[in-house]
DNA sequence: ATTCACCTATCTACTGATAGATAGAATACA
DNA sequence: TGTATTCTATCTATCAGTAGATAGGTGAAT
């Protein structure tokens, strides 16, 4: 298997564990079976990395969003999606979410890094905004999204503190509750 | 002033910024013009620091958060105090909540410290709950509280990582809004 | 005389990073 | 085709810097 990948695929689950500056390449190297002079090979500098982890993480996140979208019935809006792919995403890993761990670190990572993190909100945000009803302003959709997206790092990180993922499910619970209530004023 | 005091700020403040494997002694050290091994005569080990961190912090907080109910007017419930406390700490230090960023890194901290920061969320959530109508479950006090702190701590970190505070604002605005209706709900 | 709050000096382990070598595969050229 | 060259992916060895931690010493205050 490519020597690349799974480095990547190493580094994700690190970082999801213990946070950037908790993963180091001898790390990576001995759970490879390489020695670390080859992880620099494949990324020269821990920053690069970094970057590449969080460009996939997103590209992936993204990907599966939609195909996410195209399956599910038309009347269950994003927000519905984006709380089943969360959801999805700590039941398979038991972790934090890339992104929500970085996006905490951000004042101790090189920038580049935290660059990329911030993409990834972003586009969670623009993502969900766009399936809001068009004649919401473009501030209001984007606020709406936020408050979204918040809600469901904020289930994550609780759900991985205190080890129980109900927390995450509680969360979803608030943003559907929103999401209902915004139907009942849009069809009113 | 009190060196041991000083430590704990200048611990709790890098902590909040980079994370706690980001922290050094030395670095401590050397924000208090003393040496390292001065450091370590206050607290042995990095894991004492660390929960004596996360106990001030916590105890500080709680605290905090019993003045302002004592100060709001009565109709205003905890949710709102609790939403204050966020805005009010956020505003203040412009960094991420001390234990938003712990939870995260939960994995990769030695487990004394790991379990000071659940008690802090824990500890979050049982006040909250307390000030829910009688007439609900604990099992429900316990969840609505727990909402309520998931879309805190999410929009502190959405500010942290996208730079705006108006993610916790908006974070806000969702939490107050599921508390309108339950008003609603309650007085009906 | 003891305790407190610091110091110097040092230890081992680990960090990210680099230089230079090597075996083998792929490619270019005569 | 056969030889020469280059590329790929790894290695060994090493670097300067930093990590947390410890032993033992110093001067001042109690």
């Amino acid at each position: 298997m490519d020597t690349q990948e799974r480095l990547l695929d190493v580094a994700e689950f690190q970082i999801r564990q213990k946070g950037y500056n908790a993963v180091s390449f001898r790390e990576l190297a001995d759970e490879l079976g390489i020695k670390s002079a080859s992880v620099h090979y494949h990324f020269p500098t821990k920053q690069q990395l970094g970057v590449a982890v969080v460009h996939r993480y997103r590209d992936r996140f993204l990907e599966n969003l939609n195909i996410l979208a195209a399956k599910s019935s038309p009347q269950d809006g994003r927000v519905r999606t984006l709380c089943t792919a969360y959801r999805m995403a700590l039941e398979k890993s038991n972790a934090h979410c890339l992104c929500g761990m970085l996006g905490a670190e951000t004042r101790g990572l090189p920038e580049a890094v935290s660059q990329q993190v911030a993409r990834f909100f972003q586009a969670n945000i623009d993502w969900l905004a766009t399936g809001f009803p068009t004649d919401w302003s473009p501030a209001k959709r984007q606020m709406r999204a936020a408050q979204v997206v918040a809600a469901l790092q904020g289930g994550i990180l609780l759900s991985i503190s205190l080890d129980d993922s109900a927390h995450l499910v509680a969360a979803i619970q608030l943003v559907e509750m929103q999401s209902g209530i915004e139907f009942l004023e849009t069809s009113r």
